[in-house]
DNA sequence: GACCCTCGAGTTCT
DNA sequence: CTCGAGGGTC
């Protein structure tokens, strides 16, 4: 390994003398490369010197400095924020300035460097609108035959640009000059980096988007260059894709066509005329697709796609055909596992069962990573330095050499350089397997993984940590600590290493307040390895704890390298799904390989082939440009939904209650909601709260070991429709018997089942209970009571939970706490009445927002139900915390009685 | 098998 | 642009 290093070093070094040299001598060549490659920035020079001479012959220079005061007002006017730049670009399309845009967008996209000839047909046309532009941002430019001057002056400018920086703005003195300059200097080499701008085709959503034969486009491969004239950037490769075209980044040989409207220029350009690849015209394009489908079979296919979109809509499924046949599969499945995965006899498919029960397990469990080499992405490097896992691989044995230094202080071997630091901070989005590798890894090396989970702080290591000390994560993590200096010293060293892998550590600083100094703190004494895992390493929470962290940065896989992995599972289970679909799968999830296998297992459900069409439906909602990190999507997010929602509500949310950011972001991929998610936070809030009691009674059954956070995203829907399915699609008695069947076999609670639905309903979905009968859902009911009383009583009612005190928010937790001193009835029962109110409130809400499932008579109480069992919730809860002596299945019984009462209760008070 | 070439993707930081 | 992956050739 040492060699390797020292290899490493030398390529390193090699390479970094290399580029030096090549710097040094690319150094006097560069000002005239990089000024030719500033079109835009020309322009503008240009036109604002143009501009600037005509000033300079014809007006005072008062002239000059009033403009310039204007330019300046615009500018000040309109920062270079986003949301700025598109209101103005939402103006009506008289002022919408199409050429300037494209003059912009030429500033902002890389390749597509301007070539002024292929402008001048569009430049001509619209110039005034460019003017209006300009005005508006860039510089003002009057003259029509400016775009011959563009020429010219351009190759004036060649010459004195780079110098220009100085020289352009001493002689114009425009602060345009200043500005193109900046801005030429950022787009220009940089440009391909540019995310910010994006360029709006100029007939956007004009034209019809034609529908062919999903195999015209097979075994060509396109490159998008520019703006298109009606398509966005991802709307053309959809589109391709769709058709079975291939796109990619760059012209090479294999590109069958380069797809570009406009702009035609630039290096993508040009390399296509070197190659002699044909230039298609996006109308080209919807020609070829078109034409691969007769007139005829268009219409067919237009009509069944709508009708496809028809059913795809409600994704809790009442439409009939096509679901029914889902819903058999659903309940099948569903019955599979609630008869506890009755030796796969039952599922007698095509599909290959991998391992004798393949049922029980979802397809992310059975998938896992058993080994870190099976982690895809970082994959090891010939060096191995590349690797991450290796990586921490390495720290953790060099920590624990570190470790021994310092009990015994003998040896007098040299500490690597990563050992220096007592922890790893793992970072990288969601679902690439940082947890998995640090659970990996540490097995492997024979540590023993006490894993906390800093949003979820009642996981299994709490439970191992020991009641002792109260609720805060923080003193768990310390009294862990410190036991394990106390044990190590004596004679647990020997038997077990462990080591503590705090997951989601940007979570915890929010919700523990300090959590993160505590964790810091809780390095320095530390005598195990810590591992800490977040999503975003450059959140500001985590500043102060890079420093103490060495750190990992996990990549996102490729999304070749996750369809490869992807095509393995779905072959294996029998999927059709060809390989296109797959990689927009991957695209679509941001390189959250749980979530894809997710999405892979839920569409399975329904159908046993899978094509592009598909996946694109079902994560239409989740936008390509959530790349960044999941936090600012999440603000993204925020953003585009903002208008029908109080932003106050929201930011608390997110900074109350960190837990709900990915809920939110994988809430949004998993049912495709489009706005007005999150009505009311309170109401989440509690929701979320319910979730825990689902999760706990889940974890109670044994059934699945899985933290909250995969319940609720990865079960979640399938929960949701193995409990309502069957009301809708079978016979009563059938139905019910089933779903009881199902609850027991996880433990779910009545209370947990309203949960559930009503987690569903946020947003706007339709109730999935609105299609069943009341016949049956009392039907239910009694059955389950029935049940009941055979139940066993559950561990999760039992065991006291030392996280619920944290998980109400605080709003709540000071209601609470008087009540948690003294285990008064009264007191519950008046809070109760408190929570109610809110509810109500709520309700009111509801209505007036028109919550579809609220409004309809017959349902109200349903909808009233799950109310009225939060609030028993709450009431539960606090009487949990100080009821651990109260025999739970006492509490249980008296439930549904208060229940019962407090639905009529509130049912009156609202009317 | 070693080398060369071409293709294609990623790069950043709060 | 830079680097790795993959494929082809000698």
């Amino acid at each position: 390994m040492s060699s390797d290093i020292r290899k490493w070093f030398m390529k390193q070094h090699d390479k970094g003398s290399g580029s030096v040299s090549k710097t040094a001598t690319a150094v006097p060549d560069k000002p005239s490369p990089l000024s030719s490659q500033k079109p835009v920035q020309t322009t503008q020079e240009n036109s604002g010197r143009r501009k600037t001479s005509k000033y300079f012959a014809t007006s005072t220079a008062k002239e000059v400095n009033s403009e310039e005061t204007v330019k300046e007002k615009v500018e000040a006017k309109t920062p270079p924020k986003r949301k700025t730049r598109k209101s103005i670009e939402d103006l009506p399309d008289d002022i919408k300035p199409s050429p300037a845009k494209k003059l912009h967008r030429n500033d902002d996209d890389d390749d597509d460097d301007f070539v002024p000839p292929s402008k001048d047909k569009r430049s001509a046309a619209v110039k005034p609108t460019k003017k209006m532009k300009t005005g508006s941002g860039i510089q003002i430019i009057s003259s029509s035959h400016e775009v011959d001057d563009h020429l010219e002056d351009e190759t004036d400018e060649k010459d004195s640009e780079t110098p220009l920086k100085a020289g352009g703005r001493g002689k114009g003195g425009r602060g345009s000059g200043a500005t193109a300059g900046g801005r030429g200097r950022g787009g220009g080499r940089g440009g391909y980096m540019n995310f910010g701008e994006r360029k709006d085709p100029p007939h956007k959503g004009e034209k019809e988007v034609p529908e062919g034969s999903p195999e015209c486009l097979n075994s060509l491969t396109f490159v998008i260059s520019g703006t298109l004239d009606s398509l966005e950037r991802e709307e053309a490769e959809d589109l391709i894709k769709r058709h079975g075209g291939r796109v990619t980044s760059a012209v090479s040989k294999k590109t069958s066509f380069l797809l570009a409207d406009e702009d035609v220029g630039g290096r993508k350009s040009s390399k296509a005329n070197e190659l002699g690849i044909p230039f298609l015209t996006e109308d080209g394009l919807f020609d070829m697709i078109r034409k691969s489908k007769p007139a005829k079979a268009q219409m067919q296919e237009e009509k069944k796609k709508r009708s496809s979109e028809k059913i795809d809509k409600p994704i809790i499924n009442r439409s009939p055909r096509k679901v029914e046949v889902k819903d058999d599969k659903a309940v099948s499945i569903g019955r599979k596992d609630a008869a506890k995965n009755v030796k796969s006899g039952i599922s007698p498919d095509k599909r290959k069962s991998q391992s004798g029960d393949r049922s029980s397990l979802t397809w992310t469990e059975k998938y896992r990573p058993k080994l870190p080499n099976d982690i895809i992405g970082n994959q090891q490097l010939e060096l191995g330095y590349y690797e991450q896992v290796k990586q921490l691989h390495d720290w953790l044995m060099t920590w624990d050499e570190h470790f021994l230094h310092a009990g015994k202080k003998g040896k007098g071997k040299k500490q690597s350089d990563s050992g220096s630091k007592k922890a790893v901070l793992l970072s990288g989005s969601p679902g690439i397997g940082k947890s998995t590798s640090a659970k990996l890894v540490s097995q492997m090396i024979g540590f023993q993984a006490i894993e906390v989970n800093a949003s979820d702080s009642r996981g299994k290591a709490d439970a191992k940590i020991g009641k002792g000390i109260g609720g805060s994560t923080s003193n768990s993590i310390k009294e862990l600590v410190s036991n394990e200096i106390v044990n190590s010293s004596s004679d647990w060293s020997k038997r077990q290493k462990s080591v503590l892998i705090m997951d989601e550590v940007d979570g915890m600083s929010a919700g523990d307040r300090g959590g993160v100094a505590d964790l810091i703190a809780s390095i320095k004494i530390s005598k195990i390895p810590i591992i800490c895992i977040c999503n975003d390493r450059y959140s500001q929470k985590l500043k102060s704890l890079v420093n103490y962290c060495l750190p990992l940065n996990y990549r996102k896989p490729t999304k070749q390298q996750m369809a490869k992995r992807l095509k393995q599972i779905a072959d294996a289970e029998g999927l059709q799904i060809n390989e296109v679909a797959l990689e927009e799968l991957a695209e679509r999830v941001n390189g959250d390989m749980r979530m894809a296998i997710n999405q892979l297992q839920y569409m399975s459900i329904s159908k046993s082939a899978i094509n592009y069409d598909d996946v694109r439906q079902r994560l239409l909602s989740s936008a390509k440009d959530e790349d960044i990190s999941p936090f600012t999507a999440v603000d993204k997010l925020f953003g585009f939904n903002g208008g029908k929602l109080r932003m106050d509500e929201r930011i608390d949310l997110s900074m109350s209650d960190p837990d709900l950011v990915p809920l939110i972001v994988q809430g949004e991929r998993n049912f495709n909601r489009f706005g007005g998610w999150l009505g009311k936070n309170s109401t989440m809030g509690k929701n979320l709260r319910l979730l825990e009691d689902v999760h706990v009674h889940f974890l109670a059954s044994q059934e699945a070991k899985l933290d909250r956070a995969t319940l609720r995203v990865d079960y979640f829907t399938l929960l949701l429709k193995q409990l309502t399915d069957p009301l809708q699609m079978m016979p009563k008695e059938v139905a019910v018997q089933k779903v009881v069947e199902f609850m027991d076999a996880y433990s779910l609670t009545q209370e947990d089942f309203d949960t559930i639905v009503e987690l569903s309903k946020f947003k706007g979905h339709p109730n999935p209970m609105d299609n069943i009968q009341p016949a049956v859902k009392s039907a239910l009911t009694k059955a389950y009571k029935q049940g009941s009383s055979s139940r066993v009583v559950r561990s999760a009612d039992l065991i006291t939970l030392p996280g619920l005190k944290k998980a109400p928010k605080k709003r709540i937790a000071a209601i609470l706490e008087p009540v948690e001193n003294g285990v008064s009835e009264e007191n519950g029962e008046a809070l109760a009445e408190n929570e109610e109110e809110n509810s109500d409130s709520e309700d009111a809400d509801d209505l007036g927002l028109g919550t579809n499932a609220d409004q309809k008579p017959q349902l109200d109480i349903l909808s009233n139900k799950p109310k009225g069992v939060q609030v028993q919730l709450d009431l539960k809860k606090n009487g949990k915390s100080n009821a651990k002596k109260t025999p739970a299945s006492k509490s249980r019984a008296s439930e549904p009685a208060d229940k019962g009462a407090q639905m009529s209760g509130s049912r009156k008070r609202k009317k």
